[in-house]
RNA sequence: GGUGGGAUAGCGAAGUGGCCAAACGCAUCAGACUGUAAAUCUGACGACUUAUGUCUUCGAAGGUUCGAAUCCUUCUCCCACCA
C-alpha cells in the first residue's frame, strides 16, 4: 500500500484532520524513514467497559496498526483516582488504587479484542504526572490562559448559563495534552467531544518544543435511544463482553434509520457496500428487518463467533417473532412453606420469581394485561393458583418464569 | 468576607397552609399497532393481598397549627454575583 492509499484509507469516516498537510507529510516521513508513527488514544478506567461507541475508535486505531504504526494507549489511571467532576452535578467519584488497577486490567483484555498487541504500547498516565510537584503543575498551568479554556464549548455554555465549572475540569484538558508531550505522540485519535484536548495537545507540543501531533476526531456513535451518544452512564449502549443474544437483541432495537451508523462505524462497512444495501432496502428487494439482522449477526459474530451469533439470531425469532419460549428461563423454586392449601398467590410468584418489584407492581402488570399463565392471560390480581412443576409464567416481553417444586 | 438564589419522586421542573402521593416534560414499564423495530396512540409510574382506606415521602432535625412540601428556628450542602 502507497502512501496516498494509506491516507485515504486512515482519512476515511474522520470528522476532523489538523491537518491533513501534517499528516500526509509524517506518513511520507515515516514511510521513507521506515519508523512507525505513534498514535496516541486515551483511555478512562473509570468506566472498565467498553462499548460500541470505544469500538469506532478502535477500529481506527487498528486501521493504523495495519499500516504498520504503533497504537500508544494511554490508561489514565492518575485521572481516575482524582475523579473527573465535568458535566453533570454529580462528581464522580475517584477510583482507589487497586479498583484503578483492576479496570486496567480488564480494559486491556477488551480493547485487544480489536486492537493488536503486538503494536500496542501500553502506558499509564500516573507513570509521569504522580511524580510531579505543585511547582510543576504550576509551571504547566502557566501555558494555558482562561480565555483559551473558555473557547470550549461546553465550557463558555455552561459558564454563560451559570453552571458551575470546577478548577480541576480545567486541568483536565491540560493533563491529557502534557501526555501527548510525555507520550511523544504523532497523531492523536478522540470523538468529536474531544476536539478541544486534542487542539490543546498540539499546542503544548509546540510550546514544549515538540512537532505538534496531528488531531483526527471520529464520529461519536448514537446510542440505542437513536438521540444521544453511547455512554454507559445512559444505558443506551452495547458492551463488547455482552452475552450473544444480548448484543443481537440490542441491536434489533435500533431505528431503521441508526443502523446504517453502525454498518459504517461499528462495522466499517465501505460506502459503495452500504450504498447498495440501503438500494435494495429503498426498493423493496431487501426487509429492513433482514438487513437489522445481518448487522445483529455480524456484532455478535465479532465478538462471539459466528455460531454463537447464529444461535443468538434464531432464539431471538423464536422468543419475539414468533412469540415462543427463550431457552434459558429462570427457575423459581416453590417450597411447601409457599404455599397456602396447596395454593399460592399469582402477586407473590412474580415478586418471588424477580418479575415485579412489589405487589404493586406485580397487580399493575396484571391490570394491564401482561401477565400469562401457561400462555393464558391473567386478569385478577387475587388470582390463586395451585403451582406445577413446569408452569411458564410470562411478564410482558421479556419477563419468563419457570415454576419448579 | 458580603449579597442574593437554591435543595421537591430516576432526571428536569411546578407547587408558598387544607382540593398534595404532589402538575407538567423526559426516562421507564405495560397494552394497541408492527418487523421485539422506530414513530404514533392508550394507560401506569411510593408502598401496603385496591381500600373513594392506611402508612412513609418534598435536604436534616426540631417547632407553630385541628392541619405543613408550603410558616418559624437551627443545621447541612450547592450555585451565582460582589470583594
Amino acid at each position: 500500500m502507497n502512501t496516498n492509499e494509506q491516507l485515504d484509507r486512515l482519512v476515511a469516516r474522520s470528522v476532523d484532520l489538523h491537518t491533513r498537510e501534517e499528516f500526509e507529510r509524517k506518513l511520507k516521513a515515516a514511510a521513507s524513514e521506515n519508523r512507525p508513527l505513534r498514535i496516541k488514544y486515551g483511555a478512562d478506567p473509570s468506566a472498565p467497559d467498553i462499548h460500541l461507541g470505544h469500538v469506532v475508535g478502535l477500529n481506527k486505531l487498528r486501521e493504523f496498526q495495519d499500516g504498520g504504526h504503533t497504537v500508544v494507549f494511554i490508561i489514565g489511571d492518575f485521572t481516575a483516582m482524582i475523579g473527573d467532576p465535568s458535566g453533570k452535578s454529580q462528581t464522580r467519584k475517584p477510583l482507589s488504587r487497586d479498583q484503578v488497577k483492576e479496570n486496567a486490567v480488564s480494559y486491556q483484555e477488551q480493547v485487544f479484542k480489536i486492537l493488536d498487541p503486538d503494536r500496542t504500547e501500553v502506558r499509564y498516565n500516573s507513570e509521569w504526572l504522580s511524580p510531579m510537584g505543585f511547582e510543576d503543575v504550576i509551571r504547566l498551568s502557566a501555558h494555558v490562559t482562561v480565555a483559551q479554556m473558555l473557547a470550549r464549548d461546553d465550557f463558555s455554555k455552561r459558564y454563560g448559563a451559570n453552571q458551575p465549572i470546577s478548577l480541576v475540569e480545567f486541568l483536565y484538558p491540560l493533563v491529557q495534552a502534557y501526555d501527548s508531550v510525555m507520550v511523544k505522540a504523532d497523531v492523536e485519535l478522540g470523538g468529536t467531544d474531544q476536539l478541544f484536548n486534542l487542539l490543546l495537545g498540539r499546542e503544548l507540543q509546540k510550546v514544549m518544543g515538540q512537532e505538534p501531533q496531528v488531531i483526527m476526531t471520529l464520529p461519536l456513535l448514537e446510542g440505542l435511544d437513536g438521540v444521544n451518544k453511547m455512554s454507559k452512564s445512559l444505558g443506551n449502549y452495547i458492551g463488547v463482553t455482552e452475552p450473544a443474544k444480548d448484543i443481537f437483541g440490542k441491536a434489533m432495537s435500533v431505528s431503521d434509520d441508526l443502523m446504517w451508523r453502525y454498518f459504517s462505524l461499528v462495522l466499517c462497512m465501505r460506502e459503495d457496500e452500504m450504498a447498495a444495501m440501503q438500494e435494495a432496502v429503498a426498493s423493496g428487494a431487501r426487509h429492513p428487518r433482514d438487513v437489522k439482522d445481518e448487522l445483529g449477526r455480524k456484532l455478535a459474530a465479532r465478538f462471539h463467533g459466528e455460531a454463537a451469533a447464529a444461535a443468538a439470531s434464531e432464539e431471538f425469532a423464536r422468543v419475539f417473532s414468533k412469540s415462543e419460549l427463550p431457552e434459558d428461563i429462570p427457575e423459581l423454586t416453590l417450597s411447601a412453606g409457599d404455599l397456602e392449601n396447596g395454593t399460592i398467590g399469582i402477586l407473590s410468584i412474580m415478586v418471588k420469581g424477580g418479575l415485579a418489584s412489589s405487589n404493586s407492581e406485580a397487580r399493575r402488570l396484571i391490570t394491564q394485561g401482561a401477565v400469562k399463565i401457561n400462555d393464558e392471560k391473567v386478569a385478577d390480581p387475587k388470582h390463586f393458583l395451585t403451582p406445577a412443576d413446569g408452569m411458564i409464567i410470562r411478564s410482558g416481553k421479556r419477563g419468563f418464569l419457570r415454576i419448579k417444586l
